[in-house]
DNA sequence: TATGAATGAGCCTTCATTCAT
DNA sequence: AATGAATGAAGGCTCATTCAT
């Protein structure tokens, strides 16, 4: 008896991010997902051809979101100083939503490389342009080898604190802006 | 065929301290093992009671060495302005000697906690005497919250480094020091 | 490839049930049972938990059949004189059917004890009450250590005649018969 | 650093019985035995080809002691009346000092029948040799059928009284007693 | 199109057996 | 002759994937 689901690809969504909070890659498993998503395990092979690829769509569009926020913030304070501290805070915001979202972006090095790292260069491309607007408004100049460690040190302890020391909002952002402040 | 093996649990240490560069945990298997320190699978068992105990005594060991790297610096430069510096760069070189033991420590929440968790305590305690010290000759105070994310910031950004950038040395040091001068 | 298969459970029950002729638990094995029943190991996974999980089932429910039958006799010949025998007669049949439910209850220490013991105590019940109605007719009364030692000892001889002597069911019937009219 | 070992045969001996009390066949292995033995795994194999052999040796030797003392009893008491119940309390005796060797010739399908089966009808003969007797001093005349059955039934179940009723010397005594006065 | 039972390669682990010392 | 580390086949079990319904 076929079940006619509604959004299957939502719900699929749905159900492996959730998973993915007290999960990694390795021990989500299909029949894991198919459950919580409340469908037949066949069913997620209409929509993904693997496990894999399942994944990465589900990890790319939760990247997705956090990006149109990311670009929210981006083009609505281009002028404003602290930009890059409301990045940091936007993207600490989501990360706390989605757990699996920011352990999997430091952990994932499991895949062909591709596709995670797309996503790893177009956060970073956030970053580096709110770096350069703070740049600009500073009127400093950064190397680039700076910057992109910078960037990359950034983002890695925004998502360790976010998870890590979640129920400490407060003194997670404190520090983030401090570390900003000093550059 | 048995055969006798020189140095065997040197051996499975090396072998599996190579196959972390490129695998995890959970993606390294037994076989694997073998294979790389060329012994038969039952050999590790011989050694080791199961996949996790032989991981963790690899990866323990692994960091013990580092320990005592690091313990060497907060002996001999207990007075130098720079000890946090110095750790780092101690850290830094360690881990691009042996790739493993960096990503694992982040990726690794697998375990009971216990383990693993041990070993990040230890290792922020290294870095918590260093930090006292350079508060101390700065004749500064840092926060107790701060301090402690200060310490994962560091250990995490330098870590990525050596994993990432590995081939740009100069710029890795160079960055991690004007972080530190920074504060 | 996978084969819709009819009748699994049964099937299973069926290849145990044929293997235990010529093995005993031990010397079972997963990958046996699957190719004499015609699947796939993992098949027999969905059925059962693990291996002895299969296995208790399979032996549990082969006894369940010889339970029914040597109730039947309980109850339809409850005043007959030699309803005992009737019972005997019954088991030996059952046992000579399906050979590796006599073979295994008496070799079983294996378990935790609780299944197969269950088993051994609901086939001793079943041989008291017989037992009880005999003595009740012939107007004797048995010690309670005999009873059970009698209980056991026919039980016993029963199983051992039918899985060592199975082709020669006259005489061993003729046997068990003499040995209770002696009583 | 060869060890000279006394004795060696008596140790394995010994060794292999005493762990007979709690294991069966399959759930001996070599390493156990070394350690009961004190003596290394090597060491066994110097003595017996393989496990196989081994546990055969142990159990035949077992066996053979055995058969001494049933043999004297047999040989001692030629024209006793109770000729079969001294034989059944022998090996009673027997059986409670050495549990191994009751429950293992009950169990013991897994061998190529040979060396097992050779065991069973040497017991069974000195089973058969006080049954004639007691056929002559009685007067009666048993049929072969009825003779071996008899035999098997007796043996069966003083093994199974000293086996799982051990506790209870008395009553498992006074039971075969009875039985064998019944006929 | 959705279902979920069937599949089997692959993993961890054990243990009888071998052989260099 | 005794040792015990090394071996690797074999067993239990998992899980991504397939496909008949």
């Amino acid at each position: 008896m076929p079940k006619i689901i509604q959004n299957i690809e939502k719900k699929i969504n749905q159900a492996t991010l959730k998973l993915l909070e007290d999960h990694n890659y390795q021990s989500l498993n299909m029949k894991l997902i198919a459950q919580e998503a409340e469908m037949a395990v066949g069913t997620l092979y209409n929509y993904y051809q693997n496990k894999e690829e399942l994944f990465l769509a589900v990890f790319k569009q939760s990247w997705q979101k956090t990006f149109v926020k990311l670009d929210q913030i981006l083009s609505e304070q281009k002028k404003e100083k602290n930009i890059l501290v409301e990045l940091v805070i936007s993207l600490y915001n989501e990360i706390c939503q989605r757990k699996g979202i920011g352990s999997e972006i430091i952990k994932a090095d499991i895949f062909n490389e591709n596709d995670i790292s797309v996503i790893k260069k177009t956060l970073r491309s956030k970053f580096k342009s709110a770096l350069k607007i703070l740049e600009q408004n500073q009127k400093i100049e950064l190397k680039k080898a700076v910057e992109i460690r910078l960037i990359d040190s950034l983002i890695l302890t925004t998502v360790h604190l976010a998870t890590d020391y979640s129920e400490q909002k407060e003194e997670n952002i404190e520090f983030i802006k401090s570390i900003i402040q000093k550059i």
